[in-house]
DNA sequence: ATGCATGAGGG
DNA sequence: CCTCATGCATA
């Protein structure tokens, strides 16, 4: 309650989206999670959220009203330059060229240590969460948390460093939220302008919750593809069965806040029933009955398996790439179609690793927030 | 556990 | 084309 409503994360022009008409129903009843269905579809709120998020977050604006003068930061996010232009070959030579730079440090007398080093964030996994959960971030992530390139030259009035998370918890510094009954407030007034939405839970709750939950799941000897896969067995409105990958990420924190709390809900019910199935089944044995629970029929092999295939970006391409998204984060297709061009990667592939990157970047800014 | 991918919803 | 939630495939 605290957080959005008091922080200027959400800002005006979008906040009248903000009013969530079904916002009594919950996030789950008015969005399908995880249905086979109806693979995916935001809600009004999970949108306002995105919105919201959206907003805030300099590094998501593609444009700025342009002014005279915004043409010269030839690197700015909201820059769009002509493709006739004759700046243009020179400025995307150069881009291309520091982005090379920072690859092969052999080619230029200072060493760049590649600042995308350790990328990963597995450490998560000693889930030492109470403290960080992001133990494992290297130079390139805090370099990218503070985004100093994509502001670089003259600020314009966007140039606020600060991240979304790190405002939006800043803000929330104090929980207030019992946590249980995330998602599932309602308030009286519905047409409020008030932008009072139930997105500000508190970052530690979660990080609490899912330790927790990890915990609880493994001592009921249930692996995370058994949870997604249970979880359908609920019958809760709009929630189908979940990927293994969404409950390790959901265990691990690597999902979006709002991904989060509207999961939480979800997975607490599951782990109540489980229990409470778990502890059923001990009262029936004593009693010496046996009870047909959750006998797990692996579903039959379809005859029509197109294997989706993963292409891998080799080791130097990713190099390359990364230091390409040190310059800018959200590239213009022409820069895309260059940059595939000179990896020799397809502009789709291109494409997508940003836009992965992108969000995994914004993960990283939670896990900043949260620690802060 | 995580990299690359898909698809809905929204410009 | 983007963002975001999510999932397949795989290291």
């Amino acid at each position: 309650m605290l957080t959005n409503t008091n922080t200027s994360s959400i800002e005006q022009g979008t906040t009248s989206k903000l009013s969530f008409p079904n916002t009594s129903t919950g996030i789950i009843n008015s969005n399908s999670i995880g249905n086979a269905n109806s693979r995916y579809s935001p809600s009004n709120f999970y949108r306002a959220a995105a919105v919201a998020a959206a907003t805030s977050d300099p590094n998501n604006r593609r444009y700025m009203p342009s002014t005279p003068w915004s043409k010269s930061n030839c690197f700015g996010e909201n820059f769009k330059f002509e493709p006739n232009s004759l700046f243009c070959s020179t400025i995307d030579d150069n881009f291309i060229r520091q982005a090379e730079a920072l690859t092969k440090p052999e080619s230029s007398s200072l060493y760049y240590p590649s600042p995308f080093a350790c990328s990963s964030a597995n450490a998560t996994a000693s889930s030492s969460s109470s403290t960080n959960a992001y133990p494992g971030s290297s130079s390139i992530e805090s370099h990218l948390l503070s985004d100093h390139n994509q502001h670089n030259h003259h600020a314009q009035f966007n140039s606020d460093l600060h991240p979304f998370y790190q405002r939006q918890y800043a803000a929330a510094a104090v929980g207030v939220l019992p946590g249980m009954v995330v998602g599932m407030h309602h308030h009286s007034v519905v047409g409020s302008l008030v932008p009072s939405h139930e997105l500000d839970v508190d970052p530690r709750e979660l990080e609490s919750f899912a330790e927790r939950f990890k915990q609880r799941r493994i001592k009921l000897g249930v692996t995370q593809a058994d949870v997604g896969h249970q979880l359908s067995k609920l019958k809760m409105p709009g929630v189908g069965s979940l990927s293994q990958s969404t409950i390790c990420r959901f265990e691990s924190l690597t999902l979006s806040h709002n991904n989060m709390v509207a999961l939480k809900p979800v997975l607490q019910a599951w782990l109540e029933f489980a229990e409470a199935e778990m502890r059923q089944r001990k009262k029936d044995e004593m009693n010496g009955t046996m009870i047909g629970l959750s006998g797990h029929i692996s579903s039959s092999g379809s005859l029509i398996d197109k294997k989706r295939k993963r292409t891998s970006i080799a080791a130097q391409e990713k190099r390359f790439l990364e230091s390409c998204f040190i310059q800018q984060q959200r590239p213009s297709g022409e820069r895309i179609a260059q940059i595939a061009d000179k990896l020799d990667l397809k502009k789709n592939v291109v494409r997508v690793w940003f836009c992965n990157q992108r969000q995994k970047n914004k993960r990283l800014r939670f896990a900043a927030g949260q620690s802060a």
